[in-house]
DNA sequence: GAGTAAGCATTAGCCGGCTAAGTATTATTC
DNA sequence: GAATAATACTTAGCCGGCTAATGCTTACTC
């Protein structure tokens, strides 16, 4: 229902700097929108990065796929719940090795597949339109970089 | 605790760009090494963009609080309750206008303006480690240029 | 083989974010 | 002045994210 017109982003005067502002704005309305696109395929922003890990490859156990989501054990259970609940999914205690849970895709997950990679689609370009290819070039290399920094190992 | 290792952050494949899947990774870890500065000091992530309006000017109505935020009336009204249970700010209906509520600082409040700055100046020198002026203007001007397209209204 | 360590997943509970629906107050309009 | 619309906030409930604490298997060590 015609989402609200997202106002301005409090731009901020104190921030030191404006990078650790502008990541969580920037961050929090494209999230709006992929969860806008995503609502119509009864899905939450999150989901369809676990929908196309399963894609690729075919069980997989659940620790795989909070590694590779670089999430907390709880936050993928609760997820994968839910997901299952919405038939999406399922999930088998593993019979080699009764500690890992085996992740499948139901046929109505595999059926997302297309018009999960047009909502991508839709919102890439809606998020880089305006930029030339250059642009698109150097603002994957500097968010690469500020990745790694705030990603860093720390102990 | 010694925070995990934050995995590698999911180099997704079937990525239509790789903008879109960079900024929720890069907001996600952003907002984690936030949380864990602002831990010690009894703050949420966001709640000191709060602080930061309030000290600015003071009092200041809620609807305007969540105008400025950029969020919707129930988050902030969350995060308002929370906040005045742990005492860092109160609310009181205004006699003028009996449906607004004003926001005003403790001085337990008041107190947290330095550290906070604090903070924000050691996460943003993280955030930016490595990048040269002209790589932070460049990003900065990107982001942006994106924040405008993910929040140009839609109707 | 017993005891301990490591790995995998769950439960409970909090926080920021949202939508949907409701309440109360003030402004408008007829 | 009464009916209606607009404004401000709240309540309920869901979702992704987290920490802390627990339970259950398997692996390791002695």
């Amino acid at each position: 229902m015609s989402t609200n017109g997202a106002e301005t982003p409090a731009r901020n005067p104190e921030a030191s700097g404006p990078v650790s502002s502008l990541i969580p704005a920037v961050a929090r309305a494209h999230r709006a929108i992929a969860a806008s696109l995503l609502r119509d395929l009864n899905l939450a922003p999150g989901q369809e990065l676990l929908l196309m890990m399963l894609w690729e490859r075919e069980p997989r156990h659940q620790a795989e796929i909070t590694r590779e989501l670089a999430v907390e054990p709880p936050t993928s259970a609760k997820m994968l719940a839910r997901m299952e609940r919405a038939g999406v999914i399922t999930r088998e205690r593993c019979e080699d090795d009764r500690r890992v849970v085996l992740v499948s895709l139901t046929e109505k997950g595999r059926g997302l597949r297309e018009p999960v990679r047009a909502v991508w689609s839709a919102l890439e370009e809606r998020t880089t339109a305006g930029l030339s290819a250059e642009d698109q070039e150097q603002l994957t290399r500097l968010l690469n970089v500020v990745l790694a920094n705030v990603t860093a190992h720390r102990d």
